[in-house]
RNA sequence: GGUCGAUUAGCUCAGUGGUAGAGCACUGCAUUGACAUUGCAGGGGUCACUAGUUCGAACCUAGUAUCGACCACCA
């Protein structure tokens, strides 16, 4: 006999290995058997497990042991990411934090990328571990890391190949730089935030104090603004980088600055005596109803200037050092400025590397840190009246359209006052035109600082080439996205995707497989030695310093981990893969990246079928899962279950912040006053899995995962019912044979439960799957099976009883089965405990698609004996009959099918509704209350027990309902249109329908007026 | 600005054209008999709004309102 209840700490983690020790999770390599490949989104190696892991890791685990058990070759691929930033950051920071003065820099290379590995050994990976405990059927064997010497075998084919195809290639372009990690980013590693900014107007005055007629005409052509200027008038929110504009632009049909365009401006800031002169272009780019309609073009510091730099040859001066400091190198201010302004008035030609060297930064900003520089130069053209000035608005004008008050200061913080303002009249006073305004700013996801366009030397992937195929594949149908409308998501970004920068300045990843001379040469290889041949001998050949963007090898993850570029059984079988789950904010990450790359090296075959997109978990709020919320949930914690004190301590010492913790233990102790119970992996896997719906957001609340959680006590309190019963697990059942309809029906149900599950797991519909079998196992098999069989389980010993003690236990084996994947470790605990078995639960095949076993007679039997106890029970309640009371109940107008049901289930009718006698009647006794069951009338005999009033009340309301339901039917089955138009079968039904109620209302009627005659 | 999505019971959410559902919460009854992590019975919904298509609309179409996500943005 099983223990009273399952407890999940003394079993899962047993089980666990023995499922490992027996190589339940390898592969079967069984070439006769279909492959099926999972490659799992390789989890960061500094990673530990969040609730979106479990999730997605609970729906790879449930696809691979449902098809497992159906036989197919299954390898679910695991393996971490070496997460470059990430990764180096924590180490970084661990070597902050123990004291010593040791820095990555003082350490040097080598030794640091030691620290690094050393680090990996001892403190990465806990998520793998973790996700043991979630009970995932990875295929351990076979793990891989990014970085194992395999893996960069790969990487340097790529690498190699896509070079020599010139579809990688190095360029000096303006990229996002990330000046805390002192390294380029991806686009997509940029996160654009909405912060206060403020945007600053400033005259540059034309040169030589030329002036010009400005004229605005408002839409109908008059003039609403003439006066003569000498100035253009430009604005920006980054004043720092007016230091590198190369010219001012204005768009071509812009009327106002037309006589001024080819000449020469003054950049107002810097010295007197050196102020720089750019030209006045034109350009497409400007909006001429935007600000003034003049833009300053900073291209080494500005996409979009960059962009119309390139027109325009402009040159690009770049103003910051690899930290967004100011540049202090190079020749001094003047010198430099010199040879820009016969650059700008074309005097003198220019390239790239001329361009670069030199530093344009004035003496008195060199070395500032850009916010610093801003604040600068700010403060000195305001200084020198080069700030355009607006009346101050009055107190009541605050029109949030107008000009507002002054304000120099870095973003996001508050103004730092009035910045030298300069009456012109007496009456108003005029001050400088700052405009406060939202501003889209780019930070580093990881670092969170702001990121600055820099123009550096990097390595691209020519993605627009690649992502050609990519689209292609997804467009014919080869790779499928789940739920279809993200292929849109996919599209958008693939159609519009820019060169994929993939060179990191970092050390932490794989280096880049390019040796370079000493003359500028560079050769690029798959070994040094190779690099070497090339150059010739006696070249001294230095290896690029660069790592790879963490992605690029994580693309390869479809076929690295199978041994590409050797062709091995495993890539042979697994690839391509079928589902990729993962969650929507990958997409463009990996997803992408796998497809394009997968398709490119693997002869245009597609790395997967399907992309199952799943939803993002939330608190039970809808709220983000944060740790200054104080709202996150560690899936552990659901497992192994946590105190509320241990709770709050876990969160409020794990927090970066430690001035915030107060917070955060007021709203855990809110939130949870008595931390969690352990629930088990089995109960939070099934609260997943009922709740991955092909939605956008899961909503996790742990009522849910308590519920689930007394699922399992159910199914393992039901066991423990057949254990005691003597039922005989492990038998073999042949359904055909069966005598007792409620053993066909059972069968036939359980059946109906796991077709029901497979075609739903097979289309992803997981929540409709854990319903259908929940369902099944609570309130069919349990409810009802378990009760009905009692009468049988305590009778004689006889053929009835053999037959239910087989059936129940065998029942219960295929429950177990159609479970696994939900909840695999009650199922294989109980499968283990119930007879003395050779293989695990996890290796049986997966019961049902057999359409054989459906018996309808059994069917509509078991409904009409369901349906008796019910109403009987509901009557009971209705007029409340005590509930010990039995009470005597007589059938009228049972037909020869029901008169024989009576018969055969008279016992345990009887004893599930509690009644004293069951008889036939040819009439109604007078008094009792009447209920209907098909052609049939039940009287239950309590007159004595009821008061007629009541009951005739009763009657009316049921009555009621009844009527108002076959009006509906009458009317809708009386509208000629719809009995000519709509389906055959629907009007039968109706019509049956209508039949049904007529009886059952005129029934029911007759005996409120007998009642009320009374 | 572009794209996608949401709006159904007190709460969290299923439901792709034919009788509105689940879990939790709530109400009443039941406790030696597998299970109180329980059982039985029950209450509770103008399916956001408007118009259309249809014999028939929570579901399809168009629009409106509110909320959200992603992408791109004007110096």
């Amino acid at each position: 006999m099983i223990d009273q209840r399952f407890d999940p700490s003394a079993h899962e983690q047993r089980i666990y290995k023995r499922w490992e020790e027996a190589g339940c999770f390898r592969p079967s390599m069984d070439t006769a058997a279909e492959a099926y490949a999972i490659m799992i989104p390789p989890p960061n190696v500094t990673g530990s497990l969040h609730m979106g892991h479990a999730l997605n890791n609970t729906i790879q685990d449930i696809l691979c042991r449902f098809e497992r058990m159906r036989g197919k070759n299954v390898r679910w691929q695991p393996g971490m990411d070496h997460a470059g930033i990430a990764t180096q950051m924590v180490v970084e920071r661990q070597l902050a934090a123990s004291g010593g003065n040791q820095d990555r820099r003082s350490m040097g290379r080598d030794a640091f990328v030691d620290k690094v590995w050393e680090w990996k050994e001892e403190s990465g990976g806990t998520i793998l571990n973790q996700l043991k405990r979630l009970g995932a059927s990875c295929d351990w064997e076979n793990t891989k890391f990014t970085l194992d010497p395999e893996m960069n075998v790969a990487v340097n084919k790529v690498f190699v190949d896509l070079y020599n195809e010139g579809l990688i290639y190095r360029a000096k372009r303006l990229v996002n730089w990330d000046p805390h990690f002192q390294t380029a980013i991806s686009n997509l590693e940029v996160e654009n935030k909405e912060v206060d900014g403020h945007m600053w107007h400033f005259k540059y005055p034309l040169a030589g104090g030329e002036t010009y007629t400005y004229v605005e005409r408002d839409a109908d052509g008059n003039v609403t603004l003439e006066e003569e200027r000498d100035y253009i008038s430009i604005a920006t929110t980054r004043p720092e980088t007016m230091l590198g504009d190369g010219a001012v632009a204005v768009h071509p049909s812009d009327e106002r600055y037309a006589p001024i365009v080819g000449k020469l401006c003054e950049i107002p800031v810097g010295p007197k005596e050196h102020r720089r002169l750019i030209p006045i272009i034109t350009d497409e780019y400007p909006d001429p109803n935007f600000g003034s309609g003049a833009v300053k073009i900073t291209g080494a510091h500005d996409f979009n200037d960059y962009q119309v730099a390139k027109r325009g040859n402009i040159p690009m001066y770049a103003l910051m050092d690899e930290k967004g400091f100011m540049r202090a190198d190079g020749e001094d201010y003047a010198a430099v400025a010199e040879v820009a302004q016969r650059i700008a008035e074309g005097k003198e030609d220019f390239d790239e590397a001329k361009i670069a060297a030199m530093n344009l930064v004035p003496d008195p900003y060199r070395g500032l840190d850009r916010f610093e520089a801003r604040k600068a130069v700010v403060v000195d053209i305001t200084a020198e009246g080069n700030a355009v000035m607006v009346p101050k608005p009055q107190k009541e004008a605050a029109s949030p359209a107008k000009p507002a008050p002054a304000q120099a200061g870095e973003p996001g913080s508050p103004a730092d006052g009035d910045s030298g303002s300069s009456p012109e009249t007496a009456d108003i006073e005029m001050i400088p035109y700052v405009e406060n305004k939202k501003i889209m700013q780019p930070f580093g996801d990881r670092s969170g600082v702001v990121i600055e366009p820099m123009l550096t030397d990097q390595w691209f992937v020519d993605a627009q080439t690649l992502a050609k195929p990519a689209i292609a594949a997804v467009r014919e149908g080869r790779t499928k996205f789940v739920p279809e409308n993200w292929d849109r998501t996919y599209y958008n970004w693939m159609e519009n995707i820019e060169p994929w920068c993939i060179s990191r300045q970092l050390w932490w990843g794989h280096r880049i497989p390019v040796w370079y001379d000493d003359a500028g040469n560079h050769y690029c290889a798959l070994t040094e030695a190779e690099a070497q041949a090339m150059a010739g001998e006696g070249s001294e050949l230095s290896q690029d310093e660069d790592v790879l963007d963490t992605w690029f090898s994580s693309g390869l993850w479809p076929f690295s981990t199978q041994g590409w570029p050797e062709e091995t059984d495993g890539l042979k079988a697994f690839y391509p893969g079928a589902t990729l789950v993962t969650a929507f904010d990958i997409i463009f990450f990996w997803v992408a990246r796998m497809m394009m790359l997968g398709i490119k090296f693997m002869d245009g075959e597609v790395p997967f079928k399907d992309v199952y997109i799943h939803a993002i978990v939330r608190d039970e709020d809808g709220k983000k899962m944060s740790k200054s919320e104080g709202n996150v949930i560690d899936p552990v914690d659901l497992i192994d279950g946590i105190e509320a004190d241990a709770l709050v301590a876990k969160r409020t010492t794990g927090l970066r912040q430690p001035e915030k913790a107060p917070q955060v233990e007021k709203a855990t102790r809110k939130r949870y006053p008595n931390g969690f119970e352990a629930y088990g992996a089995d109960a939070l896997r099934f609260t997943l899995a009922a709740m991955a719906t092909k939605g956008r957001d899961i909503n996790l609340s742990v009522d849910r995962v308590a519920g689930y959680r007394n699922f399992g006590s159910k199914l393992w309190s039901a066991t423990r019912f057949a254990q005691m019963y003597e039922a005989k697990f492990e038998s073999r059942v042949n359904p055909s044979t069966l005598r007792l309809a409620l053993n066909r029906w059972i069968v036939s149900e359980l059946y109906k439960c796991c077709d029901a599950v497979s075609v739903a797991i097979e289309d992803y519909r997981f929540n409709d799957a854990a319903d259908a079998a929940y369902q099944f196992v609570w309130s069919v098999f349990c409810d009802w099976y378990l009760e009905l069989s009692k009468p049988i389980l305590q009778g004689v010993d006889g053929e009835d009883k053999a037959e239910v003690r087989h059936v129940l236990s065998w029942t219960l084996e295929r429950i177990f089965e159609v479970l696994h994947p939900f909840m695999p470790f009650i199922t294989e605990t109980l499968w283990e405990q119930t007879a003395a078995r050779e293989t695990f639960l996890m290796q049986q095949s997966w019961p049902g698609l057999s359409d054989g076993f459906a018996d309808p007679d059994a069917t509509a039997e078991m409904d009409w004996v369901l349906s008796v106890i019910s109403q009987i029970r509901s009557v009971r309640s209705d007029v409340n009959v005590p509930a010990g009371a039995k009470v005597p109940v007589r059938f009228i107008g049972a037909n020869e099918i029901t008169t024989q049901r009576i018969e055969t289930h008279r016992d345990v009718i009887m004893r599930l509704a509690r009644l004293e006698t069951l008889a036939h009647a040819d009439q109604a006794p007078a008094g009792g209350v009447k209920t209907i069951v098909g052609e049939a009338t039940l009287v239950l005999e309590i007159a004595d027990l009821i008061d007629a009033g009541e009951e005739v009340a009763r009657l009316d309301k049921q009555l009621g309902k009844i009527g108002g339901e076959i009006t509906g039917l009458e009317k809708r089955l009386g509208n000629e249109a719809f009995v000519a138009k709509a389906p055959a079968d629907i009007v039968t039904e109706q019509r049956q329908r209508l039949a049904d109620l007529k009886g059952t209302h005129d029934k029911l009627s007759l005996a409120r007026d007998q009642l009320a005659a009374l």
